[in-house]
DNA sequence: TCTGGGGTCCTAGGACCC
DNA sequence: TCTGGGGTCCTAGGACCC
């Protein structure tokens, strides 16, 4: 239907609408038109929000008591994170957008980048939008569609799409320099990809104030200015220089963190054990779900000095260490965990947030057996999956290390969380 | 008085992203 | 009272080696 011919780079990025807004919405069509958000973990901050809340003047990322009141007086529905239905939901949009399209690069959960190099150039709009209505059709999800010969100008089209739905129709091609110029004439500096708020004040200081001032400055400038070679990629990708690679799919992460807040203040090594060893579980689970293993461990705790002021002004400090061999094994990792923990705790002092990452990660299929492997080896990757298996069927921390802990205080708050629709049994849609 | 030069590996920390 | 979680990439600087 689309003919591809060769040359000509051309990139999209596909981003989902409010994206975890939308998955709630998904399940309750009343809500249709109506403002939404989604608080992060323990409930603390907006991590997404509909136009409709938007236009109430609720800011992305503020803090939610500090917002509680505007959204009680104007009845938005707010949710807590559910990460189960979110990372379904994202799973069938990339499944769709695979179907659809060669080579996607998921980017993360509500975004993917595709390669576009060689549709005729004529037909960009077309396509894009029959990736649109498509993806809309099949899985429920509103997309907006940025097409540009560059990773950060498919950003600046995407943006710029997604801010007048009306007009685009949620798609914007910038396939032409004069499209390019128009469109980096309307992006503030901020609202570039790779530029955050160190950059942003940095910039406006020497007077550039938008997309198009940016792109005018030299390589050199921008190496001496914006972080070396990073600043270098972003000025040329603002040119249309592609410098930004399609990534390879079958990469292997670097590595994998499971990191939280506390639900209260910790005070005790005791509770700061089981919080590490919960997260090492849950960090591991994800080392073997991606068929990994991982050769150093880092733990980190973060204090907030309560006195004089509860400023909100976190400390953290980490341990680490390097395993003899790379493992996946969750009671390998505890093991090591609770001497770091030891080492960093001190008593009195208030802990706000810990957390573990497993770096040095190599390929390493915990569920296929090797032969030279001792017995007991076996015996342990197989417990793995066993616990992996009723874990992941029956419910979250159906079995668990007793190092995790009982009581479990600290747990983080969730309490406004709607089911798990698509991926419980047990939370199942119900229509009545 | 006067203290090489170049490479590699490691870690900490900064900046950015969603 | 109350401010998330999970990543990436890059640079600088120290240790070590020849």
């Amino acid at each position: 239907m689309y003919a591809r011919q060769g040359r000509k780079n051309m990139k999209a990025i596909v981003d989902c609408n409010s994206f975890y807004c939308a998955c709630e919405r998904l399940f309750k069509p009343a809500l249709h038109g109506k403002p939404v958000v989604v608080l992060s973990n323990n409930d603390g901050c907006i991590v997404s929000r509909t136009d409709e809340a938007k236009a109430l003047g609720i800011q992305m990322a503020g803090p939610y008591y500090q917002h509680r009141k505007e959204i009680e007086a104007h009845g938005v529905a707010v949710f807590s994170s559910n990460y189960h239905l979110y990372g379904d939901m994202s799973w069938r949009v990339m499944e769709t957008l695979r179907r659809l399209s060669p080579s996607v690069e998921v980017y993360s959960v509500d975004e993917c980048f595709l390669d576009l190099s060689g549709i005729d150039p004529q037909q960009l709009h077309a396509y894009a939008l029959y990736l649109k209505q498509t993806t809309e059709e099949w899985t429920g999800i509103p997309v907006s569609i940025g097409v540009a010969p560059t990773k950060v100008l498919s950003k600046v089209a995407n943006r710029l799409a997604k801010k007048d739905k009306a007009g685009t129709r949620g798609v914007m091609v910038l396939a032409t320099a004069e499209a390019q110029r128009e469109a980096l004439l309307k992006t503030a500096v901020e609202d570039i990809w790779g530029v955050g708020g160190a950059y942003a004040r940095k910039l406006r200081f020497f007077n550039i104030n938008n997309g198009w001032d940016l792109r005018q400055m030299s390589e050199d400038w921008a190496r001496k200015q914006l972080g070396g070679v990073v600043g270098v990629r972003l000025v040329r990708e603002l040119r249309g220089e592609p410098c930004i690679d399609m990534k390879d799919p079958l990469q292997t992460k670097k590595m994998i963190a499971t990191t939280r807040m506390f639900g209260k203040p910790v005070f005790e090594l005791r509770e700061l054990k089981e919080a590490v060893a919960t997260y090492i579980t849950r960090a591991a689970e994800k080392l073997r779900r991606q068929h990994c293993a991982a050769r150093t461990l880092q733990v980190f705790v973060v204090v907030n000095d309560p006195a004089p002021s509860y400023e909100y002004k976190p400390s953290s400090s980490s341990a680490y260490i390097t395993l003899p061999s790379a493992t996946a094994l969750t009671h390998t990792f505890i093991e090591y965990a609770m001497p770091l923990v030891e080492q960093l705790y001190r008593s009195g002092i208030r802990y706000i947030k810990a957390g573990v990452i497993l770096g040095d990660i190599v390929p390493g299929d915990s569920v296929q057996f090797n032969l030279f492997e001792p017995p007991a080896r076996l015996q342990e990757k197989q417990l793995m999956q066993v616990i992996d298996n009723v874990n992941f069927s029956m419910r979250n921390d159906m079995v668990k290390f007793a190092a995790s802990g009982t009581r479990r205080d600290w747990k983080m708050r969730q309490e406004l969380r709607s089911k798990r629709f698509t991926t419980r049994w047990e939370e199942l849609f119900e229509v009545h």
